[in-house]
DNA sequence: GTAAATATATGCCTGATTCGCAATAATCAT
DNA sequence: ATGATTATTGCGAATCAGGCATATATTTAC
């Protein structure tokens, strides 16, 4: 048999206000159907619940006992479905991000402060990981987006481009290259190298791009970080490939950023999300804010 | 907009066995209206709960994060439903039962028993007071039966006759009358009486009646409590007008009860309730198992 | 790659439910 | 008694929900 909570919150609601009138009109219907409700739930569960004469309404014991906990559930199936309701309609709630480091210092602050505006109350868990880790994070529904570099083809993934990153060049101001417009790959061979760990996305994407014009690159030293290699170029330990987006030129005293060409190597950082997977309404504002926005490398 | 439990029963079975048709099966209904019940509620709220093709079904980030609240939800509701009814099929449930002292030790002993075990595992809240007590008690819901002494009528209750409760006279056996077989009130003249207050039911019906006689009765002992009086006689302070039921001949070493005549006096023991206010199942069974007992004196 | 198997969705119909209006009945207050 | 107030009931209409048959989509197997 099926609940009557229509029934229930009936119940509640005459208890409350001490008359089927005063609760039809709460409940924004004709007494006649309050009458009907009680009868049927009084019916279906074999007990009065309101002892009433055509003048007065008064509850049974077995209704006083009842009223409390029949109020308590009332009240939390109203608000739990007014919530989920308000979250459809304002975008309210939360939901989690999937995001690499890079991006996260890059590009993120200024679209959570987009959002913020936008979707105020709402809140963003970040988790920060490898392309690999964000892209799982996003397969196993641990993050409803992820922000990472597009890698082999998933096709449980949908994935939006956002922009192109280039590599370039990164060198204190007293290398000899600080001054050129642009280096070439073939410069490379001259420098003390740091590149990122060839288990990075980044060196994935560099090592593939790279083999076909059948370049090789070999590097004195090896990081994980990017933030750790600029700190390493800073510090005067060599020079540094890395993604424009890691710093911005003129961002840190000292070090400076040299378009690399000869090819122009990109890698593509992508919003991904599950294919299969509906997103909340939260996730969904923050997937068009930052599909809707051109953005510049 | 009506809460639409129902819709909220589905998701959680859905979510909880995986599968429409599983969950359809178990709440005995086809396939297809489970389908209609989540679209129902997933319009409703304007949001996706469950993402599923033809042949898969998973929860979206919103569903995960409402299942919990909702199979709590449907938990208590369910819970709570189904106690009530079981309330009404087997009777079960506690009720408040007034009754004065005296009928509480002499009667309600028997029927206790009898009621456990025919509703095994209702409790009885028994509030002993005066018949003035018990009967305000059931006028105001603080017990839906009460057993007091039958006094003035009043239009808010149904009285249920139990039985007469005769006045007896209550002697040591070492007193003149002991071995009589009947003492009239015209002896009372000659003894030290102990009388109950004329604060007492049974004080007032006594005086009324004996009042049509033409009889007036001065006692040298006043107390509040029939077992007390009993205490005073057994200890040789006087003897004591008193309804039979107080005490069994014989029941107490050294004390006689000894009928009392010309006119024999009764006080009329009633079952009460409202009648405005209907019985839960559990008072109800109490109720019948009383008014259906004959009862001796 | 195609077919079989499996699970959800949809069209359509039917039966049941629910609602509202109007009229009725019952109670309380004057 | 009478009138005012409030719940109940009869009845018709509209809506809703359920079921059957079928379509559609996806996975698995050969």
């Amino acid at each position: 048999m099926k609940i009557d909570f229509d029934g229930i919150q009936a119940f509640v609601a005459i208890a409350e206000l001490g008359g089927f009138s005063k609760a039809a009109e709460s409940l924004h219907l004709t007494q006649t159907a309050l009458t009907r409700r009680i009868q049927k739930l009084e019916s279906y569960l074999g007990l009065k619940l309101l002892d009433r004469t055509t003048r007065y309404v008064e509850l049974t014991a077995v209704g006083r006992e009842f009223l409390p906990q029949a109020r308590a559930m009332v009240l939390e199936v109203t608000r739990s479905i007014e919530g989920l309701k308000d979250m459809s309609r304002h975008s309210h709630g939360s939901f989690s991000l999937a995001c690499v480091p890079t991006m996260a210092a890059h590009i993120l602050p200024e679209f959570i402060s987009k959002y913020a505006e936008a979707c105020p109350g709402n809140r963003i868990r970040l988790l920060d990981g490898t392309s690999y880790e964000v892209r799982n994070a996003v397969l196993n529904n641990f993050a409803e987006l992820g922000i990472c570099i597009q890698g082999e083809h998933n096709a449980e993934l949908a994935e939006i481009p956002l922009f192109d990153d280039r590599l370039m060049f990164f060198c204190r101001d007293s290398h000899p290259f600080s001054r050129k417009e642009s280096v070439t790959w073939a410069d490379m061979s001259q420098a003390d190298l740091i590149v990122v760990s060839n288990m990075t996305a980044t060196r994935v994407v560099m090592d593939y791009q790279l083999a076909k014009k059948g370049i090789r690159l070999s590097g004195a030293y090896e990081v994980q970080h990017h933030a750790t290699a600029i700190s390493l170029v800073a510090a005067g330990v060599g020079c540094a490939i890395l993604p424009a987006s890691t710093l911005e030129e003129g961002d840190r005293q000292g070090v400076r950023r040299i378009p690399l060409v000869g090819p122009v190597v990109k890698r593509k950082v992508v919003l991904t999300r599950r294919k299969k997977s509906s997103l909340s309404p939260a996730a969904s504002a923050f997937f068009d804010l930052l599909k809707g926005s051109p953005l510049k490398v």
